[in-house]
DNA sequence: GTGAAAGCGCTAACAC
DNA sequence: GTGTTAGCGCTTTCAC
């Protein structure tokens, strides 16, 4: 029994006439079977186009000649439904499947794929790879495209297939459907939140700013120039917040890393307070740095939120846990909607733009900062 | 410029005589540059098979019509290949992706597609749902199949398809590619790790042991028909360790859990430790119920592993983090494995196991049982 | 270096 | 309820 199923399975076991060695189609049982291929595929596909007996031995006969059902592929050429949405992530999985956010995005894509009995097809893309063919040769409907720099090459192969196509968070392309937080309204509650503190001697710590690495200060022109969306909204966003109640953002330091990990976050903050001791307040734009930097604080016997305020982005369940002032956005739901407004795609024409609401939620890492008098001399 | 982009993407953009209103294909190029389709073909996949300027004048057509390049499913079903592979996981994604062990497989099978440049096409397969479509449908060349019962209808449907399959953990197969860890051995060390110690006052808390949901104590005979392998491996390895140092097993509580998260943990030890508060010992079989029973026997102000000794199984970062004692798996290695054995599963004839090692981490959680004395009158 | 012929395995009209 | 016809879009010998 096991033999034949081996046979079979390497396809050495031919019990019909054929020519090369591969398995029965529906042809083959169709000749077999004295019928037509329209009445098997119909067997399958349409079981009340013919009669239960006929359909039985259609059935019947196929598991007798290991016939494994239609070919997945033939029938996709056929239909023009590939059945599986793409997912386009250019970042490290390593990563990905470690980020609370990123995790949460997609869990909620695959809910919805799951929900719409799709599958969800990772396309291979790191960082570094230029390697653009993966895109190319997936089988999709269409993509999601999670996060990506402006100018990433796998997102221009994925714009060029005529398959509909949705962004979650960044870029911001005209006519191409996308998912995001009010970036900009969220990072600004958090500005004003801090600001409001009385607060002017702050500090920030980004991610990636662009495809280069560059661990260290990020120059205004820099930041303006970043090729990801996201972190220059935010960055621009808190410039003029701050601008506006009489900081030099020329005088701000900004702390830029690569990677983005609680450790990186935490050198980072290591970095910016080295340099600049002085700072009562370090922004983070998300919770993963943040964290980080929570915990150079503690190194340095920093008390926070007495000595040091931190908050962060994202509102990951790790950052409620530690109290972290953050700003919270619904990263399961950007998911689910990202793939549920794939899916139905093709009812609309124009495209669309969801935004999430985000809120803000104060938690015990921010204060007002400690006045001079008090910086030296206790409170 | 944005306008024909868009009309060329919904289809309504057509500047060749069709029929309808889809896109350029490689015929249509051919036709419009007065090439054979071989020719048009050639440039994209095998650039050396024509002069640099045809080929250049190849994709400046194809660039002018809009014509994406070759169509992935039609090459798929030309060249057998579809360039992704299957994973099936018979799990609440949004369990899966919490679970830091099922995470590291995830990220382990990824790595190694990504090295061989091939998709991960999830395959939408809730525990629920019997619903096995998605399996045929899914246009992969070959499986994986992480961690499912042995009567699971979705493995069956893989199997019943004519790709290479490889599995991870569990069931174990006959004929079918397997990548496991040393089961029966780790839990061994575990076991004589606590039996030595001296305990023989022990409970256990296990993971589902069948498709149906049996929150609560698990008889002896539900233990040994268990449909989920590796639980079934592990309580019989218990059985056998604790029997021979003189443990009736028919005494032994073993408390299962239908869901795997922390809080399940924690009432599966609350109602063992209710029932049974003699016990100086609670084996888990695995890390996530561990750090369960752990926060539950902080919440009744039991000391561990002063009075009540705690371990776990799978070696996960909170575990370590945590000081609990456990045998600790290379999971992402297991992922990785599993991708390479598929993806070079055409080489080989025979099917091959994988059996992984694992390693016993005792930590600050187990430590030898107070005496009886001790647990009336304190140390 | 280029082209002609031959399908890959399937489904969707439509006719019977 | 069942069969006939006509491709889906592509790659791959093999000839020229």
């Amino acid at each position: 029994m096991l033999l034949l199923w081996l046979l079979n399975r390497y396809g050495l076991f031919m019990n019909r006439p054929m020519r090369t060695r591969r398995g029965a189609t529906l042809a083959s049982l169709a000749a077999e079977l004295g019928v037509s291929r329209t009445t098997v595929s119909n067997a399958y596909n349409r079981p009340d186009q013919l009669s239960p007996e006929l359909r039985r031995r259609v059935l019947e006969t196929a598991r007798r000649l290991g016939y494994p059902g239609p070919d997945p592929v033939a029938r996709s050429l056929r239909t023009r439904k590939a059945g599986a949405v793409g997912l386009l992530l250019t970042e490290n999985l390593s990563y990905a499947f470690r980020d609370p956010a990123a995790v949460g995005v997609l869990e909620g894509l695959a809910l919805a794929c799951e929900d719409a009995g799709v599958g969800l097809h990772l396309v291979p893309a790191s960082p570094g790879r230029e390697e653009v063919a993966a895109v190319h040769r997936a089988g999709v409907d269409g993509f999601v495209v999670y996060s990506v720099p402006d100018d990433d090459p796998h997102l221009a192969a994925v714009l060029s297939r005529p398959v509909p196509t949705v962004i979650v968070d960044q870029p911001r392309l005209d006519g191409v459907d996308r998912v995001s937080p009010d970036d900009e309204t969220a990072i600004v509650s958090v500005a004003d939140h801090v600001a409001g503190l009385g607060h002017r001697q702050i500090g920030v710590l980004c991610m990636r700013l662009g495809r280069d690495r560059n661990d260290g200060f990020a120059s205004v022109d820099r930041q303006q120039r970043a090729h990801y969306h996201v972190q220059r909204t935010r960055l621009a966003a808190l410039a003029r917040t701050f601008e506006a109640v009489g900081v030099d953002w020329n005088t701000v330091p900004v702390v830029e890393r690569f990677d983005h990990t609680v450790d990186d976050g935490a050198t980072a903050a290591r970095q910016l307070l080295d340099t600049y001791p002085r700072v009562t307040a370090i922004i983070c734009t998300s919770d993963i740095l943040a964290l980080g930097a929570l915990a150079e604080a503690g190194r340095r016997g920093l008390r926070v939120p007495a000595d040091l305020t931190i908050t962060g982005f994202d509102g990951i369940a790790e950052a409620s846990r530690a109290g972290l002032t953050t700003v919270h956005q619904p990263v399961l739901e950007k998911g689910r909607a990202a793939g549920r407004l794939l899916l139905s795609a093709s009812d609309r024409v124009k495209p669309e733009v969801i935004t999430l609401p985000t809120e803000l939620r104060v938690g015990t890492t921010s204060a007002p900062p400690r006045t001079a008098e008090e910086q030296w001399f206790g409170p």
